[in-house]
DNA sequence: CTGTATCCGTGTTGATACTG
DNA sequence: CAGTATCAACACGGATACAG
């Protein structure tokens, strides 16, 4: 008769042991799948089932207890939409919101890996996300532009101006270029460097507005060197 | 009878099938341990029991496990010191030592979590990297000084120059100043607000050298506020 | 002395089925 | 649609025994 309960109540989650700020972000967000669960959530808040929709593998039970638990951390509060909609939603807090550069740092360093597999599934908010990460604002100089693109059944518009993107939900009217397609197939564009004008004759994507806008457009974001295996 | 070997063979280890970049790096670096693994070795190779060491709650058979992961992911290379020592140690690759933006990101974002505890056990890996994260640049302004740090048994020297902070492990002859004291003290001063010369009086920590330049120096890395509870 | 392999109790994860 | 229940597989952490 050893056992104690008192452990039970006090520690119901395993922590690291560690005054390091590294440790701590872990301790909140470094469990299977958090991080993913808010990068679903960067762009705007999301139901349970389009967190489940754009996260292939999830499982129920997991969501559940991720959202259960970033909510206790103080990272994503949990809302009802106005009476018409009558769902709840689940949203980032202006701290959570502020976890984007650590997807950031992630996204950087594992560009330059030699495993990276482009082909899997890509999600809308992930390509989107990669926009604002990897622009060079170099390359994007002066330029002032406003690219819509609709992906599947949510439509965005990425505003270009002064070396920055801003990316946030809305209808692409009134942009100069709006492109339509899969994220896979934008991404294709972007980061595999496959032609507009051949991604578009298979239909995999649309044009229309600023053509040379586009193809410009698709050069923004330069994809770092892989590391190669040490020498 | 629906159970296929297959799977696992293909698949011995866990993976998000997701193309995203971050998704990717948590496949390679998101298991428990394997960053905090990375943080203890930005500084310099060590050896397994170092690891064990600076890890506590670690056992050895994970850290085995994540030094053979992080091996496979071309992250780390284990390679044996010349022969009067005889001994192994883990390094990190050229890649593996770019994912110091991913620790700085996190501790960054922790360093605003309301449920940071900053009494638990600190690393002496952990401060220096904190340093080089945390330096406020406008802060350090022109000033250019060699602050040697003695932590137990290792020393350091923490070159600030330029708005920048540079740290190597090296004797602390022939610094400005010298603080020696458990990592903990040296957090005291600089994150807790704690008084360099309680500190001192109580035994916590010396100082040699420029004092005047000590006071200024634990100024140099502040804290962001904290996040608070949502509305 | 340094690391590795194995056993075991416990907690976490993930797939399926099911309920409000 | 939004979760909960159940259960099997796996990962973690501790102890211990083993190999260079």
């Amino acid at each position: 008769m050893k056992s104690e309960k008192i452990t039970k109540i006090q520690k119901p989650r395993r922590r690291y042991e560690d005054a390091c700020g590294a440790a701590h972000a872990l301790d909140l967000v470094g469990e299977r799948w958090a991080l993913l669960v808010m990068r679903e959530l960067m762009l705007g808040p999301k139901r349970f089932s389009d967190l489940r929709a754009s996260l292939p593998g999830i499982s129920a039970n997991v969501l559940t207890q991720r959202l259960a638990g970033l909510e206790a951390a103080g990272v994503v509060v949990r809302r009802r939409l106005a009476p018409p909609a009558a769902s709840r939603v689940y949203e980032l807090t202006a701290w959570g919101a502020e976890a984007e550069p650590i997807l950031q740092a992630l996204g950087r360093w594992a560009a330059r890996s030699p495993a990276h597999d482009p082909t899997l599934p890509l999600s809308n908010v992930s390509l989107l996300l990669s926009l604002r990460t990897m622009l060079d604002p170099h390359l994007a100089g002066a330029m002032d532009a406003r690219i819509g693109l609709r992906l599947g059944e949510e439509s965005y518009v990425a505003h270009l101006a002064g070396g920055r993107i801003e990316i946030a939900a809305g209808p692409v009217e009134g942009a100069d270029l709006a492109l339509a397609g899969t994220a896979a197939a934008i991404a294709a564009a972007i980061y595999g460097g496959q032609a507009l004008d051949v991604l578009e004759a298979a239909g995999a994507l649309t044009i229309e507005g600023d053509r040379a806008l586009a193809a410009r457009f698709v050069t923004l974001f330069p994809l770092p060197p892989k590391a190669d295996a040490p020498a």
